[in-house]
DNA sequence: GTTGCTAGTTAGCGTTGCTAATCAGTTTAG
DNA sequence: CTAAACTGATTAGCAACGCTAACTAGCAAC
């Protein structure tokens, strides 16, 4: 049985140069998205129409990167921003119709390097990638005792 | 069953958003390694000595990059150049022994954000995590047919 | 010796994170 | 009502990490 510092340490490896390697492949198929964009857009299609603080927090990054991230995505038109009639500070912002698309076509893709790969893989194995999705996830995920330390600075 | 596509999207936003948080949580252990060195610095451990050339294909990077996360580390004392006697224009990279001390730490700290987080997890969840850091390394591995894309410039 | 190739480095750029600072708007206290 | 305190969003500047283009030095082939 891997210990959890052994298990985190190859966990750790996997994760840093499969990010690595979807940032590279991610100019490959053509000016779309970063898969920081892509994460971005699509937290905003599931959360929004959210503020950009709100974003920061559910994403764990710090408002100044909200801002540009929306912003970036707003130059491409796939969020929109719309003013909060009770606070003159805030703004909602919202996934476009456009972005929508756009989620919906990365969504489906099976051309882009991951899918491709994991074509080749056993059912079993793409069923265990699957779970580990799930649980990457869910370690993201802060337990109710730990602080909210990282969003919203 | 999940379709190819569907699965990337979920493992692309998975694997992403746990790179961030690997990269965001890096800082708050202590000054010591990014993700990316600690990667670098396995990667030497493990094949080293070898070239900067070579270090850079086995990373997958350009070998711009590979002069400075390899100069990086040599600022660190964790790294060290040796010239190759037969070609003065190459030298070779291998872990020194803080380097080597500084890995072994690194193994077995489990105070750390990741290894804390799965210990949380069961034994068959910690099972299915080992398994996909296995299959993410191998969906890394360039297939015979591929061209080698985008190492070594 | 000359030409072509190769290894490593430098320079500059873009992306993605951060912190510090600022500005504008809202809320609270006197 | 006014001033102070607080809050949301943005700007500025920096570092890390990737890339490409260009360069220098060294090696191989002719």
């Amino acid at each position: 049985m891997t210990s959890d510092p052994e298990l985190a340490t190859r966990l750790r490896l996997a994760v840093t140069r499969m990010a690595r390697r979807l940032r590279q492949e991610s100019g490959a198929v053509g000016p779309e998205l970063s898969p920081t964009l892509t994460a971005a857009l699509a937290t905003i299609d599931r959360c929004g129409p959210l503020t950009p603080s709100a974003f920061a927090q559910t994403e764990r990054i710090q408002r100044p990167t909200a801002t540009r991230i929306v912003g970036r995505l707003e130059q491409q038109g796939l969020v929109e921003r719309s003013p909060d009639p009770d606070d003159g500070r805030v703004c909602f912002v919202a996934v476009t119709s456009d972005g929508r698309a756009l989620l919906k076509r990365i969504r489906s893709r099976k051309s882009e390097f991951l899918a491709k790969r994991l074509k080749a893989l056993t059912p079993a194995e793409q069923a265990t990638l699957a779970a580990a999705a799930e649980l990457l996830e869910r370690l993201l995920e802060e337990p109710a005792s730990a602080p909210a330390r990282r969003a919203g600075g």
